[in-house]
DNA sequence: TTGTAAGCGTTATCAT
DNA sequence: ATGATAACGCTTACAA
C-alpha cells in the first residue's frame, strides 16, 4: 500500500495535467503547451494530436500554474464605482463582449465610490498580474496612481477625457455635457435653473461646473439653486430633493438632474404634487436610462454612450497589450441630447 | 554584465517575494508564510518581525503561486443570471460583505439566463480551484451538474428551495410567492386575474404555477390571461404587455407581474392611457425594487429578501468550507407582501 | 515552534 | 520544429 507522499500528484485534484496530455499525444509537455496555445511553430499534425488528447482527457489549463510560469494571468481588471447604476453594468457588458472572445477573463471590482476601496482593490487585483486595467475616471489616491504606474500594466480610463492628455482614455467631456444641458434649458426660455446632484463623484461635479459656467455666461446663475448631496442617487432621493427645492424656490422653472434616477423620482413626485412638467418646471435627466423614455411625461435626458465606451476602451487595452502604437490616446465618444416631453 | 538567465528572479516583475520578506525578518520562508497566514504555531515575536518586514517591503502574496502550491485559490465564485436586475446586484453586495473580511475574493459570473453560458463559466472558473460556489437556482445542464459534483467544491444554491432537499440552498418558495400574490388579489375581490412574466427562468415559471393553482382552486383560472414571453424584462416591455392585455381582455381586474420593472411600466402606461389603478385594474409586482414605492400609484409588491439570501448563502458556504456540519441545509428566508396603493 | 526538502503545473530559455 | 532543463513563488509533508 503506497503512502500518499510517494505518489506523484498526490495533492492534486485529479484533474488531468499538461503532462498527461503530452504523453497521450506522444510529445513533450512543452510541445503540448505550444500546441494548445496555438503557437504556430508546432506542426499541424502534432497540434491536432495534442488537441485531441486534451479533449479526450477533458484537459483544462491550470490558470495558477500558467500565471506563475509566465508571470501573467489571462485576466483584465475593471474597476467601477457602482453596480447599482445600470450605466456601469452596460459598460461591463460591452467590455465582456470584447474580452471573452479573446480568451481573457474580466475581473470586476466595485469600489462603491470610495477612493480607499479602489486602492485596496487595485493592490489586490494587481497581485493577480492582470494583462490590462480598465478604470473609471481620473479621481484616485496618489498611492493608487503610483501602483498603476509601477505595475506597468496597460491601463485605459473610462467615462471622462483626460484634461492632461497624458493617459489613454475613452469617454466624453462631462463639462460639455453640463453645458449642453444648460443651453438646452436656456433655449427653452427657462431662466431660473437648478442643478441637482447626488453621489458627488468628480464627473457629477464636472457636469455641475459645466452647467454653472453656462448659466453664468447667460447671467442667470443663482448659487442657491445648486443642490448637491453625497447621498447615493436613487428615485426616492430625487423626489425628496425635488420637493425640497420647490418649497425653497417656488419660482424655479427648470432642473437639470445629475442622474436619471433622480429625475425620474422628481417626475413621479411632480405627478403626486400636481406640478405640471414641463409647463411649470422643465426636467432634464442625465444618462438616459432605459426606463426614462417611458416616464410620464417622457423624460428628456442626455444619453451617454456607455456601451460604446466599454467596447472602445476594451479594444484600446487590447491594442496596448498587443504593444501596438496607439495614435488616438484620447477618444471622445460624445453624448446625445434626447429631447422628449419633460423639457 | 550578467546575462538575464544567470540571475535569480530574472522573469519576475520585481515584486518582493516571500523569500525576501523571510530574509529581512531573519527567518525561513516557511515561517514567514505561516506568520503571514496567521498560523498560530509561530511565536508572536517572530510573527511581528515578519509582518513588519512584509509591510516595509510592500509585500503582497502572489495568488498564482499560492494557488498552485496549495491547490486552492482564495476565490469564491458566484454565478448570477443577470446584472441588469438590481436584485442580483444586491445579493452580490451582501455576499461581498461576508467574504471580503474573510480574505476571500468574489468572482462574479453573469450567465445571461443561458444554461450553456453558465456551463462555460463553471468550467472556466472551476479551473481556478475556488473554495466555494454560489449558484442561482437549480436549473442547469446535466454537464454543469456533473462538473460541480466532480469538483467537490462546496456549493450553495440561492433564490429557490430545493424540492429534493438534497442540496444546500438559501431562498424562499417561489411557488408560495405566486400563491400569495393570487390570494391577495382574490381577497381584494378581483376575479379576472392575469399573470405577466418575461425572461422565463424557472423561478418565474414557478411563480406563475403557484399563481395559477390558487386561481384554479378559486375557480377563476383563465388560461388566456397568462402572458409569458422570453423577452428580457424591462419597464418598456411592461407597458407594452399591459396595453396588449387590456386590449384583448378589457374585463381584466387584476394583474400580477413577475417582476417589478414590468409592473412599473404598466403603471406608467396606465397613467398615459387614463386607466385607473387600482380602481379598474389592480397591479401587483414582484421583488419590490427600491423605486417601486415611489411609483404613481405606489406599487404593491412582494418583497424578496435578496440581501438576506446573499448573506446567509455566503455564511453557509463558509461553514461548508470550514468543514462544519450544517444542520439546516435548506434555509427558507421567506418573502413579504407589501400592500401599497396599486392593489 | 521552526526548518528542510520537494513539488504544485506550467512556460521561458536555450540547445538541437 | 521539438525538447531538456530550470525556474515561477509558494505551501505541504515531514523531521528536528
Amino acid at each position: 500500500m503506497p503512502t500518499a507522499h510517494h505518489e506523484k500528484n498526490a495533492r492534486t485534484t485529479g484533474r488531468p495535467t499538461l503532462n498527461e496530455v503530452a504523453k497521450r499525444a506522444g510529445v513533450s509537455p512543452i510541445t503540448a503547451s505550444r500546441a494548445l496555445r496555438g503557437i504556430s511553430t508546432v506542426a499541424e499534425e502534432l497540434a491536432q494530436k495534442v488537441r485531441d488528447a486534451a479533449r479526450e482527457l477533458g484537459y483544462v489549463v491550470n490558470p495558477a500554474a500558467r500565471a506563475l510560469a509566465s508571470a501573467q494571468s489571462q485576466a483584465v481588471v475593471v474597476l467601477v464605482p457602482s453596480l447599482a447604476n445600470q450605466l456601469f453594468v452596460e459598460t461591463l457588458e460591452a467590455i465582456h463582449n470584447v474580452m471573452r472572445p479573446k480568451g481573457l477573463e474580466v475581473l470586476i471590482g466595485n469600489f462603491h465610490y470610495s477612493r480607499d476601496e479602489e486602492e485596496n482593490l487595485l493592490r489586490n487585483y494587481l497581485a493577480y498580474q492582470p494583462r490590462g486595467l480598465l478604470l473609471t475616471g481620473f479621481e484616485r489616491t496618489e498611492s493608487a496612481r503610483r501602483m498603476i504606474e509601477a505595475s506597468g500594466v496597460p491601463c485605459v480610463y473610462m467615462m471622462d477625457l483626460d484634461p492632461g492628455a497624458g493617459l489613454h482614455c475613452v469617454g466624453f467631456s462631462q463639462l460639455d455635457a453640463g453645458a449642453t444641458a444648460a443651453r438646452h434649458l436656456l433655449e427653452r426660455g427657462r431662466k431660473r435653473l437648478a442643478f441637482v446632484g447626488a453621489q458627488l463623484d468628480q464627473r457629477t461635479l464636472l457636469r455641475a461646473e459645466g452647467f454653472r459656467r453656462e448659466l453664468q455666461r447667460a447671467g442667470v446663475y443663482e448659487p442657491s439653486l445648486e443642490l448637491l448631496t453625497p447621498r447615493p442617487s436613487s428615485v426616492g432621493l430625487g423626489g425628496e430633493l425635488f420637493t425640497q427645492l420647490l418649497v425653497s424656490h417656488p419660482q424655479l422653472d427648470g432642473i437639470f438632474f445629475g442622474n436619471d434616477d433622480l429625475a425620474q423620482g422628481a417626475l413621479l413626485e411632480a405627478l403626486r404634487l400636481g406640478i405640471k412638467v414641463p409647463e411649470q418646471v422643465a426636467v432634464l435627466g442625465f444618462n438616459d436610462l432605459p426606463s426614462s423614455a417611458f416616464m410620464v411625461p417622457r423624460l428628456s435626458s442626455i444619453r451617454t454612450p456607455r456601451q460604446a465606451i466599454g467596447q472602445r476602451a476594451a479594444e484600446l487595452v487590447l491594442s496596448l497589450i498587443a504593444g501596438e502604437t496607439v495614435t488616438q490616446p484620447v477618444q471622445d465618444m460624445g453624448f446625445e441630447l434626447m429631447v422628449r416631453e419633460s423639457s
